[in-house]
DNA sequence: CAATCACGTTGACGTGGATCAAACGCAGAC
DNA sequence: GTCTGCGTTTGATCCACGTCAACGTGATTG
């Protein structure tokens, strides 16, 4: 038993925000840490944080010092140029890191706002800093993450460059069907957090495109779509769609 | 003076890597290492690597184990899908790092391919994460160099997913001519060293749009243009369509 | 100095998705 | 219950960019 149960009052408080007893673990930044690693991961996560449907968890502009995992909920984070565009960058869900992106200037570039009511795990990125040079396995790790965000996002600059309105879609959906299933839930079938104004913002469409794409998916039953419900009815069927070379 | 300096025979092979008398310091991972550190970082540079316009630094697939830091040169990085699809995803200029994509899952993710006869320095990843243990200066830089590469594509995605073609070319432009700045070359005038259908496959567009685009800004007296040599006559009026309200 | 070749320009035309507009469905307010 | 408002669907039309095709240009080679 980790020594720092000896204490009642701070049990409940280590209790609350400790990884160490998270499922999430797996998911999250304590994936391949051994037990006395992951005790003083415990003691970095300051803090968790509870959000509403719609609360920002950070601005763009807003001055950087914390990362965030997510223990629950689902968000989007989007950026702003003056001209009163924007774009959603990604959604993420329970297990990812959100912040990563106000390191480079110790300055959030975007938004990040609550799909649901959520909450978070507020690390210090000083914290991580230091206990990532005195745990290897964690600096590694961290640096898997923030590749992995590069990587992730080449896969959007392609889906965005180079793909039709209905690949788009095909591929948002076969990317949140795997996320959902890694966690646990049904591959086939979820309820989407965004409308269809921020699927199109994310996929460079317009709501209507997302709209009618949708509609021609359920007409070829590929998938059945009533407002937010999605169930999907043909994996493979998608997955041509998504790789379709075009005309 | 360095001791590594006392032996005539290891001072050639030193010299011939140092980052301790690298001109790019200011652009590149020493930022900001003091002269102690600099020295650790020169043992971290296993050597340099001359390629050949049109050589591949790395391919997609292949084991991931250093990165790498471009010396001198250009360099572009792409990425391909099954059905022969691709995207170029960036291009890299002197000081910039090239290799992040691979961290992720130890394998590159996109091809980096040297537009110009270019030399790297080879960085092992595994010494960079141990001297960044050491190191806080060097550990955070990093960090900042990675999350800077996410805000980055970022940006991409926002001009892929809102901009039309001419604002995609001048934010193309404006942001080649300040990299070019940085570095001490003329804000105003430069060589390109991709082709038509590379910046078409960067910014989304097909080789006869940004060909177009190209002779609009000519045109409207925005630039001079004769090939690869581009010549910006008006600053603020390509950053004015940059960032022009959609009608 | 032709011949070749890769790259770039320009024109004519087609189309996927944007835009504009109307109606619908559902949830929360009262 | 009705009202109100946001999100969604669907249709009609438009236009920016893609596609296809021809030609220009500058570097390389025998």
């Amino acid at each position: 038993m980790p020594p720092q149960l000896a204490s009642a009052k701070v049990t409940l408080d280590v209790i609350k925000t400790a990884c160490s007893n998270c499922n999430l673990r797996e998911l999250c930044l304590p994936l391949g840490l051994n037990d006395l690693e992951l005790e003083k991961l415990d003691e970095m996560v300051s803090a968790r944080k509870r959000m509403k449907r719609g609360d920002h968890l950070y601005h763009a502009g807003q001055s950087f010092d914390s990362i965030y995992a997510i223990r629950s909920g689902f968000f989007k984070t989007d950026v702003l140029i003056e001209d009163g565009r924007d774009q959603v960058t990604g959604f993420q869900m329970t297990g990812e890191l959100l912040g990563l992106d106000g390191i480079s200037n110790e300055t959030h570039s975007c938004n990040a706002v609550a799909l649901e009511d959520s909450e978070v795990c507020v690390i210090p990125f000083s914290h991580l800093e230091d206990l990532s040079r005195e745990i290897y396995s964690l600096q590694h790790h961290f640096h898997k993450v923030m590749s992995r965000e590069i990587v992730r996002d080449h896969g959007v600059m392609m889906l965005l460059g180079t793909m039709r309105a209905e690949e788009r879609l095909a591929t948002f959906l076969l990317n949140l069907s795997q996320r959902f299933t890694a966690r646990g839930f049904s591959p086939a079938e979820f309820n989407l957090r965004m409308t269809r104004e921020e699927i199109g913002s994310y996929l460079g469409l317009k709501l209507e495109t997302v709209s009618r794409a949708f509609s021609r998916f359920h007409e070829e039953g590929l998938i059945a779509v009533q407002q937010r419900h999605i169930r999907i009815l043909n994996t493979p069927g998608l997955k041509k769609l998504m790789t379709h070379q075009r005309s």
